[in-house]
DNA sequence: AAGAAGTGGAGGGAAACCCTTCGGTTTCTG
DNA sequence: CAGAAACCGAAGGGTTTCCCTCCACTTCTT
């Protein structure tokens, strides 16, 4: 979404736009390697159109993980703007993220592309690990609210969020999103903090970034 | 798992359990259009096989969902019979469920099957009412036990099951299990009753089984 | 209104997938 | 333990899906 964007003519910054919005939601339903016809499809655009704007699968792919890290920091920003508590800046931020949709490509496929990819802002696993901390400060400052049960993580709640927006295959899109929506409530209290908290403490250990990347990495 | 099986030769009844636990996980993680080619690779047997036993992809599916349906049911009555209490029963029966990797075909793809799938017991559509039912009455009682979170449903814990099962895209098989494990405990948290019970109750309604069915039906 | 920039669809080549045929192997039965 | 019946996997032809490029046409911009 840099210096390249704004030389574009208006409608083809409107197309790029769709364009990133169906894959958002393509990658998200049906993983990485969905059909860019598919994603033109739903964009309303041609399949050649597509491809003049994103060359190959794994620009497209780069550019999505981009402008979801983005979205998210843009959301995390407008809800702890809008609420003085950290826990209510939280609830929000969630709903919001499982709203957009956001998909799988966040957390995911930056073994490959850490060293190739600067955005305006440093690399893509910077961002993230940016975004992270921002997260993390939420996260403990709800728990000293005394709102978020402790031994939480950002990463379980990101990893929960991809979880609940992914939609179940077979089934219509107007069911999805009931089931989306409900299971989203029950997430939600899932992170709330509650009397039992010392007495039951969680059973498994949180994952970590380092966690993560370290599967990815050997997963090739 | 009926009549025809028993005049199955003994590797044959082998092969064919090995189909449906591939089938039951492809199906999980791809949707109903995996490839059967897949299946059968999984499944450690050549394709011919799979297309001996199941003359096409129809046959299969259903088969998988009597084969997933019998499974809930004999869990259910072993995470019963091993708990005086219900919440405990939950409790085994979701972990077991999540273990199992039971696949999406439980619940969907009810309507085009209704008629003319009759199994050991009735169409599939009856034995998952009557297992619905059993599962209304473990959960009233875990309520009444103050154990289980007011306002739950048994489709509430179905769906949060199959979501849970659901392996992510991309990543590899032993992160997934990581994450899945790691949800899991949060879900479980989730249903727990606790003292917020009254004071909050939850947003949205919970999905019935005529919601399902007749959004199912909708989307032919 | 003219030129630059952008667009969609047709289509060839490759890959994935479906499903059947067939020579060889394993299990069952007497 | 041997013959028969049942079963098996690999190979392969036909079909569909997908990738990606070329090019005549359309839409912006000035």
């Amino acid at each position: 979404m840099a210096e390249n964007t704004t030389r574009l003519r208006a409608d083809a910054r409107r197309n790029r736009e769709q364009i990133i919005i169906a894959a958002r939601e393509v990658f998200l339903e049906q993983g990485l390697h969905a059909p860019l016809e598919e994603i033109a499809r739903r964009a309303g655009i041609g399949i050649a159109t597509l491809y003049r704007r994103f060359p190959d699968r794994h620009t497209l792919v780069r550019q999505v993980a981009l402008d979801n890290l983005t979205l998210v920091g843009e959301e995390l920003d407008r809800a702890t703007a809008a609420h003085p508590d950290a826990w209510g800046a939280l609830v929000q931020l969630v709903r919001r993220l499982v709203e957009l949709r956001l998909s799988i490509v966040m957390p995911v496929l930056l073994p490959g592309l850490e060293e190739d990819a600067h955005g305006e802002g440093g690399t893509l696993k910077t961002r993230r690990n940016q975004l992270f901390e921002q997260m993390e400060q939420l996260t403990r400052t709800a728990q000293q609210e005394g709102r978020l049960r402790q031994g939480i993580n950002p990463i379980d709640i990101w990893l929960g969020v991809i979880k609940l927006s992914r939609p179940l295959p077979v089934i219509g899109g107007e069911l999805n999103e009931l089931i989306t929506n409900r299971q989203l409530e029950l997430f939600l209290g899932s992170l709330h903090a509650t009397a039992l908290d010392t007495s039951e403490p969680l059973r498994r250990q949180p994952l970590t970034l380092d966690d993560l990347d370290r599967h990815l990495k050997m997963a090739e």
